[in-house]
DNA sequence: GACTTTATTAAGTATGCACATATTAATAAT
DNA sequence: ATTATTAATATGTGCATACTTAATAAAGTC
């Protein structure tokens, strides 16, 4: 057997992460200091910090300087999702993306859009609706609003061609990002343009973007019945 | 002015993030290699390094051995969402937590469940409903399949005084988790025990975990109308 | 020309060292 | 007793260096 003659830092996070699986650092637990893990296992401290800023990371640990490593009393299930234009993400399921634009109108900021925003004074926005098609199927209903001040550009495109979602994503990039779920009935323009029964339950994903303090956009998309977010860890 | 002396790969990272949104570095674009921003700022070519890592970990960028760093060409919105456990969430929000069985029984593995654990023979499992409460009006409720074989422990547990997802996270660690968010109609036992009138939307949260190979539990937590997951990156 | 082998490249990792920084604990000053 | 000062400590960070590894390109072979 070839015993690797250095341990790399994922040998080491498995190393400690199997025990704090087993109890060995129990919930709540101080581990040892990351010096004398790294004497113990015959590594260079480098090493051990490396490891356990990928545990800290992943919410299973928490350090805090002269503090030392605790195993997190109250774990949290942690999940990254990973959200894709809505283009790609029908056509990596081997399906046809269609768009079609519904309507584009320069209006006045409605107070919850404000509120999600977070500015303080309606401004004229644009106001987009449109709907994304997967095998000619209503897939996700999008209502957005973009503010023209932060992104004057969006009032250049052709929306009946190219999706606001595309255009935002390939030509504004934002520095933070606010992502919610929540689940709504079928009504109204949602239910007629996703073709649904009325009275069915439709996923909502809402994400508003800013770049710096500016706001850039937000857009509630509505997905079509049965459509589900999910992430593996 | 102080100029720090020495770049902190922080300022390395927002450096490169600030080209990257300013399009000096355009979508596609292969940036130059880690030792000659290095170079290029003064700089060690670890820090660049480390900044690196951050970007590509938050998605950013791309990094391949040989191949360099590239701008992600479809950036993705990414979210990393934080589940605590229920009665952490309710208390955090100020209000006063509160739990109650609703049935505990062995029963063998529908077919639905088995899938979600990646199971092919049914198998007896304990099946759970509790329904979680936040001032005494319903919050979420809960129902659960927990496998016996790698979790016995959660037989001798009194499930009248403490739920099963408090137990199962103070008391089962696992390695791998699946999260999926959906909606449904409120109907059958979820709308009775959630007390909401028929006909309204809830979300579903739905978690399997493992611990290696060996599903430890599913669960389906349905929340009162109006919850919303969200996450700010 | 099609295939295999070899060299090159750029990121990935490990290490030792020095110093920075946040926190806690101990101590001195009021 | 209370507050301010100082020391001790564990993690955080930066750097120089050497080596590893995956991917690619170039060279050589059939």
């Amino acid at each position: 057997m070839t015993a690797p003659l250095r341990l790399s830092w994922m040998d080491v996070r498995e190393t400690i992460r199997t025990r704090i699986l087993d109890r060995t650092y129990a919930p709540g637990d101080r581990l040892p200091r990351d010096e004398d893990i790294a004497q113990e296992l015959g590594c260079a401290r480098t090493t051990v910090h490396r490891a356990m800023q990928d545990l800290s990371q992943m919410g299973l640990v928490e350090r805090k300087r002269k503090g030392g490593t605790h195993v997190r009393a109250d774990p949290v299930t942690r999940a990254t999702f990973d959200i894709p234009i809505t283009r790609r993400e029908v056509e990596q399921q081997g399906r046809k993306y269609d768009y079609q634009l519904i309507s584009r109108e320069m209006e006045e900021t409605p107070i919850p859009v404000m509120a999600r925003l977070g500015i303080q004074q309606p401004v004229p926005m644009l106001h987009v609706k449109a709907l994304h098609l997967a095998d000619n199927r209503p897939f996700i209903f999008e209502d957005r609003w973009v503010d023209t001040r932060s992104t004057p550009g969006i009032l250049d495109v052709d929306l009946q061609v190219q999706s606001a979602n595309e255009w935002l994503v390939h030509n504004k990039p934002y520095s933070r990002v606010d992502v919610r779920f929540y689940a709504v009935i079928a009504q109204g323009e949602s239910a007629r343009y996703l073709a649904t029964s009325a009275e069915s339950a439709l996923l909502v994903i809402e994400r508003t973007t800013w770049i710096g303090q500016d706001p850039i956009t937000t857009v509630q998309s509505v997905a079509a019945p049965g459509y589900q977010v999910a992430a593996q860890n």
